[in-house]
DNA sequence: GTCTATATTGTGATAGAC
DNA sequence: GTCTATCACAATATAGAC
């Protein structure tokens, strides 16, 4: 334990996030890693002995970026109008400082779908506490009748989705702007709230 | 040309596009196509020169599975309410058929962003005029105000994103029964039509 | 802890016989 | 058109000096 052990770590983990969230897994190079964060392969492998343990630390980190505040959000003792606000300016916010965890991690769960397990522990069990309290919310609001399930992945998808297609969708609808596209990013927080909550609405 | 060649390109076009869809480029090995084609390596590249250009052929097919629809339904001369019924509709009848595609052809445009480029000239010219027309419908219709931009990428997102995020999806909100995970995407149809339609009527 | 050098295996691609 | 054999290089991982 020198004194740039912390330091030389830290330097690892920040280049190993940059290239697996880029590149993938498959994608990515132990060389470019090592390049990236200033020192070579084999001191790679002395602070993780081996690549599929170095990406599991950053999976794992990327995985936790977003979890842990959706059940915190959901579960909080606010009305539940206030509750898709909040919820819908987090995660839009979440994802814009992140921009590129989404897809990967995604990525990384459709090309191993059984990952999934370890995580699981915690998010597993608080889901369905989670979801019958939302049903019972969504009643109790008056809302149109839909299932706390449909629901949650409708806030979840509408958030994410102009991430992940990004690279599709800006081209497409507004040509090679980037100032376009970020302008349509900054008007979603407003938008997709106003469109969730006028759908639970009835009539 | 001898009578099989026909065939066993075909063979080498399902094989490619049943590993790179599920492994993606760098995941996927020529070695293991060929095994799935029930040829070797070399009458790969025999028909194709490099590993890039038999991803190409599949990539390309794949993007076209999806985007010459969207524009058709989009354009077709009907209602707004009847057009966005038949969107969606269509829209999750193709992606049941093709469950991976979306997170393929989405996952290789995040890793080369301009590939899209090639992809475009058809693509990039109708979007503007369907998105126009489809602007002043939702003003003709009465609808709430909103982009026609955000209501596509909403419909859009709706449809895709259960599919895309199926390996988290199921797992947390599920568990491990697939049943349960096909029955909310045959109401998801019904669903998404009903969320969409009430978030666009005024109150 | 950090480096250089190297072992070992994997992988895309080609040569050449049939 | 199809095969076997092989090349050339890339990539993960380790050995061993400092």
């Amino acid at each position: 334990m020198s004194g740039n052990e912390k330091n030389t770590e830290k330097l690892i983990l920040d280049a190993a996030r940059n290239i697996f969230i880029e590149k993938g897994f498959d994608g990515a190079r132990m060389q470019e890693i090592a390049d990236t964060a200033g020192i070579n392969k084999a001191l790679l492998h002395y602070y993780y002995r081996s690549k599929d343990q170095l990406f599991e630390a950053v999976f794992r980190e990327s995985f936790n970026t977003f979890s842990p505040r959706i059940f915190e959000i959901m579960s909080s003792p606010i009305e539940l109008s206030q509750k898709i606000r909040l919820f819908i300016d987090s995660y839009i916010d979440i994802i814009l400082e992140n921009p590129h965890i989404p897809a990967f991690v995604l990525h990384e769960l459709n090309r191993n779908p059984g990952r999934i397990k370890d995580l699981m522990p915690f998010t597993g069990q608080t889901a369905g506490g989670l979801l019958s309290a939302l049903s019972q919310e969504i009643k109790s609001a008056g809302y149109v009748e839909i299932s706390a399930q449909q629901l949650m992945i409708n806030m979840i998808g509408l958030c994410i989705f102009p991430f992940i297609g990004r690279p599709i969708i800006q081209p497409i609808l507004f040509g090679n702007d980037d100032n376009r596209f970020d302008e349509f990013i900054q008007s979603r927080k407003t938008e997709v709230t106003k469109f969730i909550l006028n759908a639970l609405t009835k009539k």
